[in-house]
DNA sequence: CTATGATCATGA
DNA sequence: TCATGATCATAG
């Protein structure tokens, strides 16, 4: 027995859903759980707190779940090409964090579509799992809630490439650099790393090559709130 | 180093 | 109070 095993999907491992309707059933099962119930059925320890455990709730449902990409460039869901996220709940019930969905792509860029963007097919099929986040209630006693699929509508997939394609634009145009989180209805881009000084090779306005602070797409809260009213 | 999973911590 | 910018862990 390690202390080091938050983590270790190996101990007890669940097979990929094969159907939608298979997938919302083991959702069901898991909504009205703790976090604590779910990680000693799966023989998995909850760690303190999260300071150091960041992706931890999210690995402990796609475990429980049987989500089979691991860290590949996949949906979570190969099969079934679903993308599971958590959605953190704050006191009030309202989603407490943003979403982050994908790295921002350092390179030639200008000839990629919204269509064919690996963030719009991470997007089309979404399942959101709501868990209780708030930092008075031990991590171990939070709830997990009522799960459920989404697809954007035409109107939330026309503002989403909306604000993807003003964003790609300056990245084309060697902006990138100066992108900062205040842009973007839906979508914003944020630093994605380890810390602020690991830098990748990106392009400058000048169309050479630099150095800059890798970034991510990110959906806002105001965004992820809609979908839970929607959801109802 | 890049992908996955996110939350932390501070300034406005 | 809350969004932005910074940061943490793990796998391959």
């Amino acid at each position: 027995m390690t202390d080091d095993n938050f983590m270790d999907s190996q101990r007890i491992s669940v097979k990929p859903p094969k159907t939608e309707q298979e997938l919302l059933a083991r959702c069901r099962a898991l909504a009205g759980k703790t976090l604590g119930q779910l990680a000693s059925e799966l023989e998995l320890f909850v760690p303190e707190n999260l300071a150091r455990h960041k992706g931890w709730v999210g690995s402990l449902l796609e475990t429980a779940l049987g989500a089979d990409a691991g860290n590949k460039a996949q949906p979570d869901f190969v099969e079934l090409g679903i993308e599971m996220k958590t959605l953190p709940l704050n006191a009030k019930g309202q989603p407490k964090e943003s979403t982050y969905v994908c790295t921002v792509s350092m390179q030639q860029t200008g000839d990629l579509v919204w269509e064919d963007s690996w963030i719009r097919r991470k997007l089309a099929h979404v399942l959101w799992v709501p868990v209780e986040a708030d930092n008075t209630i031990p991590l171990s006693e939070r709830y997990i809630g009522q799960a459920w699929l989404w697809r954007p509508s035409a109107k939330q997939d026309a503002i989403l490439q909306r604000d993807w394609e003003e964003l790609m634009d300056r990245i084309v145009l060697g902006e990138q650099a100066e992108i900062t989180a205040k842009e973007g209805d839906y979508l914003q881009i944020r630093p994605k790393a380890a810390h602020s000084k690991v830098l990748v090779t990106g392009i400058s306005d000048s169309g050479s090559r630099q150095q800059i602070n890798p970034k991510g797409f990110y959906l806002r809260t105001a965004f992820t709130k809609q979908l839970l009213l929607e959801q109802g």
